[in-house]
DNA sequence: CGCGACGTTGATTTGCCTCAACGATTGTGG
DNA sequence: CCACAATCGTTGAGGCAAATCAACGTCGCG
């Protein structure tokens, strides 16, 4: 599933693929398990095979904002503490119990080494995250809630059911109470 | 100059150096030029050798949106509509006279086809940036306006001076008057 | 069962926006 | 070189979207 995920971008060996597992950890969690803390330094990247996953902050005032949810084909990770080796601010948690492809930083590096096309898959990946983010981004700046809700519904009409509705107001940048007002709104037209 | 910032995180040779060097187009272009409009297709990433540009959309009720800018140094594009092919909705606009080092998305890939490091190097920038724009979105998700404000004149203390208060205003998502009162009061104290 | 997390609803407050009017500055054409 | 327009920044009055605080019902789970 994971070979199927990078075969949308490059073209790997059979052998090449042997190495790219062989570097890699396959792990189940359970739900509700952390496995990423913030204060922390992040070792690894992690692909969803099956499952859900978010990662999110804490700020000053004790609120928890979601930064990403990951569904299955997705990839999350704490990029900044994993790119700069400092403690990151993310944690990562396990929202329904999940199948996970851990890839630690030094493996990645040594198949970077190994497997230069990989290079290319993770940049177009990381492209393409990119994008989203400052799609993202722009919303914030210029959407209402509603709009932002209308497109989240759109984009992510898996999660609606399975995510607690505060993690969802989270997302779009609300608090649960005027969430709740406003789907109870929306609801009326 | 352009040669230095990818040396900073990948080694070319001189032969490799004068490749790329072939594959780009070095422009001048005065203050308030639009390098690239909303609505057409991005065919270029713009490395700004001198000077300062900046990208920004309009939203539907006409409102300008920043969304980045970009000094000496610096890449800037419509990467949304450069990878999609699809047309953008982002302006590009010059800010002062500058130089900038133009790279066709065609002179791109037969680069990263001749020069395989060059994907290291893009997918490092790009990782970079990802990470500077989570930043950001969850900058926008929990600060007030007053301390996106303090962070923008610490990261970007030069352009302060020179890009209009109005543009720093549409940066951390404030309208220009409120922008105005909230930097009156921050001076009173 | 009973606790704790979640969602709802209401009253009140506030951060930021909108609209409008007004100087200051820039720049541009006659 | 001046006159006028255009753009920019400032300030004030009023309004609205969303936050805060608090109370309460509900559900899933240990």
């Amino acid at each position: 599933m994971i070979l199927e995920n990078i075969a949308r971008h490059i073209t790997l060996t059979r052998a090449e693929q042997d190495l790219f597992l062989a570097h890699t950890q396959r792990q189940i969690y359970p739900a509700k398990s952390v496995i990423q803390y913030a204060g922390t330094v992040c070792k690894h990247t992690y692909f969803v095979q099956s499952g859900l996953l978010r990662s999110f902050y804490i700020n000053d005032h004790i609120v928890e904002h979601v930064l990403s949810f990951a569904c299955e084909g997705w990839w999350i990770s704490d990029m900044y503490s994993l790119l700069s080796g400092q403690p990151g601010n993310l944690f990562i948690e396990v929202l329904e119990e999940s199948e996970v492809i851990a890839l630690a930083k030094e493996d990645q590096e040594i198949l970077y080494q190994e497997i230069p096309k990989l290079e290319r898959f993770f940049r177009i990946l990381t492209e393409n995250s990119l994008v989203a983010h400052q799609e993202r981004l722009m919303d914030n700046l210029s959407l209402t809630a509603e709009e932002r809700f209308d497109k989240f519904c759109k984009k992510y009409p898996t999660l609606i059911q399975k995510v607690p509705q505060k993690q969802i107001a989270s997302y779009i940048g609300v608090t649960p109470e005027f969430f709740s007002k406003m789907k109870a709104k929306m609801l009326r037209k």
